[in-house]
DNA sequence: TTCCTATCTTCAAATAGTTTAAGATTTAAA
DNA sequence: TTTAAATCTTAAACTATTTGAAGATAGGAA
């Protein structure tokens, strides 16, 4: 009866991670392999498969093997673009906080 | 080190609910009291209430006091926009879903 | 082939965090 | 004081995350 708010609270979990943030952002630039991402984000290697495996589960990203590699891309354009106007959010509360401090005298 | 990324995660975490997505989308045509929220809803108001205590603290939406009635809204428009966005990428997966079953004879 | 190494994944246990309901409490109006 | 609205507290059930060990698979060397 809500499958689309449903839709829409899975995906933000999905999305509720540092990690998996991060992942996504370095896959912005292209598609990576598993211990390109792990090299950049300097944790365990299990780590990173797992927040994979959990983002292909929901679709946010593909894997494509290659040899002993697994590449990883992001599935939809879209998903940065979120990324983008959460960065617009972080910025007007960094501008709101600031003229709080400007009215204090 | 990232705090860009722990600020996007944190704003995710706070919409990975699928109550307070229903909230913020009740809140995206004005602001509401607690107890029109909790008729739209139905779901206990001490529920509604501490789905939006939570948005509070993340500062997703305001809270107004008025006689016995409190008015939330949504602090920022840009929040709505995520909301359309994830929307957009529902509508894709669901897209790409019907061209595999078209393609399948 | 057989063995070795690199890459990635899976499993299980420990820890940490979230959700929900019920009931108590606060607040302000009538 | 009584009532209505909203919030807070607590506890149980549930869900997510991390770690380290073990497992799977591909490719290359002896």
């Amino acid at each position: 009866m809500a499958a689309l708010q449903e839709f829409k609270a899975e995906l933000f979990k999905a999305l509720g991670h540092p990690v998996r943030i991060r992942i996504l952002e370095l896959l912005g630039s292209g598609e990576k392999t598993v211990s390109e991402l792990q090299e950049a984000l300097e944790i365990e290697a299990s780590s990173v498969s797992q927040q994979l495996s959990l983002m292909r589960a929901r679709q946010l990203v593909d894997a494509r093997k290659n040899g002993t590699n697994v590449f990883y891309a992001v599935r939809d354009p879209l998903l940065l673009d979120i990324l983008a106007v959460a960065r617009q959010i972080f910025e007007h509360q960094v501008a709101q906080m600031n003229s709080l401090l400007d009215s204090d005298s």
